[in-house]
DNA sequence: GTTCTTGCAAACCCTTTGCACGTCT
DNA sequence: AGACGTGCAAAGGGTTTGCAAGAAC
């Protein structure tokens, strides 16, 4: 729903980035973010790199990876490494100051949202002399009832 | 100091995963174990491969790899995996229930321990349908003082 | 003696890089 | 025109795997 319609201001913020840096507006970089929006999920590299190719756009793994750096930078996404092998991407817009659960039966990531995390990374940098740029909560966990667990794989 | 003394008895624990899963036991997988014991500090795999080679120890990557991974099933070495490429690992019981505040500006971890987590960790399970298992809190921070901070990298 | 584990090297996956071509300014 | 970005394929780093030799049972 709102996804949608970010994505018209954020490739307003990635300009602002790019101009800002004297990057250049190529089509490519903003075609990336438009897909990133119809995903609207988290992703790998090589996810978004076969949804590209497979809807049609052209476009090479290199240039993937470099306009997900850019976009990293930029605050535009946010980059997570979870268990396995490849980094994950989501639009840091789809659902501010949220953490992960991480289901260890069938792998499934759960966002949520819970309040007083921002209090106890405060403290914990006020405390070891550190100014806090951001966090990342992962709760391993299992589920109650496995048949909503198992059914329910990320896609 | 304490560390050096937990090393027996997390080789009897070992020992005891071994015999339960019916795993052979081997003098390699006890040296690993005992090789990590002294180390006390993160580690990744190639760190602890040259360790053990450059002290005498041959060792193959193959079996460092298979043997952190036995000690991880079995709770003793808990797996992470911070902003870099390679996966760090550490004795769960060198400072249980710690998490890691990570330096953006040099790379430096710093352990902490902080009242609360565990809450925020079992309410979010509650309300999502979960059992907890373990977590992990990541902070990303600068530090107010360069000079500390960037003199202080890992080694 | 059989089965599992090791060591080695090759394979593997994700990501980065070098280079020639194309595109933005 | 010049500089930067792209696509491709090869290289790179971390990790896994196949296979023959060796150790545990």
């Amino acid at each position: 729903m709102s996804t949608e319609l970010n994505i018209e201001k954020l490739k307003l913020q990635f300009a602002e980035y790019l101009k800002r840096k004297k990057y250049r507006n190529t089509q490519e970089r903003y075609n990336v973010l438009d897909r990133i929006g119809e995903l609207d999920r988290h992703f790998n590299a090589d996810e978004l790199y076969l949804y590209m190719n497979g809807r049609g756009d052209r476009i090479s793994r290199a240039t993937i990876y470099s306009t997900l750096d850019l976009l990293t930078q930029c605050g535009i996404l946010m980059k997570h490494r979870f268990q396995g092998d490849s980094a994950h991407f989501e639009l840091s817009s789809r659902m501010p100051d949220h953490d992960h659960l991480i289901c260890m039966e069938c792998g499934r990531i759960v966002e949520y949202r819970e309040e007083g995390i921002d209090e106890i990374r405060d403290r914990v940098c006020d405390r070891l002399g550190f100014r806090p740029v951001t966090h990342s909560l992962q709760i391993f966990a299992v589920c109650h009832d496995p048949v909503t667990c198992e059914h329910n794989k990320q896609d």
